[in-house]
DNA sequence: ATGGTAATGACAATCATTACCAATAAGGAG
DNA sequence: CTCCTTATTGGTAATGATTGTCATTACCAT
């Protein structure tokens, strides 16, 4: 007997399925998306499609990144530097589950994925505790570090 | 022999010791986060402290939440629903050390601080394997669950 | 009390994001 | 393949949060 495998959806498909199409600037989007290690502003987006595709406009970007986002196939991410940025959600992500590294000074960001055994440990008890006693249900989470990055204090040290 | 007993610094008196004034603006504002539960916006904390002081402009209010986050008295955070945050940083703040949970659907934020062992556990791991890995100087973390708020949920299931 | 300057407040300017709307193009039905 | 419905687009204007400017005020060290 054969073990069920449950065939990861393509993120076309999802977007078919749920009744949408598949247009020229929305592929055109996640292969851009799909082509970097992530964390681009929605301007970084634009500029990258509009080499290849010129008519593209930023007012398209946005809105097919808010739609993309509401369909889980991109994730939205807020540091605290103005723009917010996007990457490919985890399950469509060559890069996979992840969390950042940022560089309160440079504001630069480093994806990381160790220690994720760890994690998964700790989350397991944290997510369960907190879904019962705050009734909350639990979708994802972010765990981000903040600091100086090695650039930045080698500057520090200079001064 | 006694004990070696770090005094904690006001806010006031960092402030002072780094050589910067004591204003009536900035007491007003501090007061009105130290008076609250947290995350507040800029123009929430400036209509607040317009009540009893009229004359506060709203970039006074915007200078010295900055300023303060940058003298480490004010956190700044970001969720991704348009704009920035604030709350008192942990050292200065009666909820002390806390995480959030943000409710995807009406945004809504509810603090939490249990699981916190655990937490400590998990982070000393972490910590320090980021730090040597990346050479970064890790001073300090958020970590955030994402998903429905009880009320959501509810509303979710009637429709 | 006073002088140097950090800080303020009003206003203008900027920058990211969203709303609007007429024109276009997916993609299902025939 | 062609037609039709309507999701989607692109350009522009509008919004909304945050920051820059600058003349004026008020801390506070001396």
């Amino acid at each position: 007997m054969p073990k069920i495998r449950v065939k990861a959806e393509s993120w076309e498909d999802s977007v078919r399925v749920a009744g949408f199409r598949m247009t020229q600037p929305r592929r055109e989007i996640m292969k851009v998306l799909e082509s970097t290690e992530g964390h681009l502003t929605a301007e970084d987006i634009y500029l990258q499609v509009h080499e290849i595709y010129p008519n593209i406009g930023l007012t398209t970007v946005y809105r097919n990144l808010e739609f993309l986002n509401e369909h889980g196939i991109v994730a939205k991410i807020c540091f605290q530097h103005g723009k917010a940025k996007y990457e490919l959600a985890e399950q469509y992500s060559p890069v996979g589950h992840h969390h950042h590294l940022v560089c309160d000074e440079c504001t630069k960001i480093i994806n990381y994925n160790d220690f994720m055994q760890e994690e998964v440990e700790f989350l397991e008890t944290v997510e369960r505790g907190l879904s019962r006693r705050y009734k909350f249900r639990i979708t994802h989470h972010e765990i981000q570090f903040n600091g100086l990055c090695q650039d930045c204090q080698d500057k520090e040290d200079q001064s």
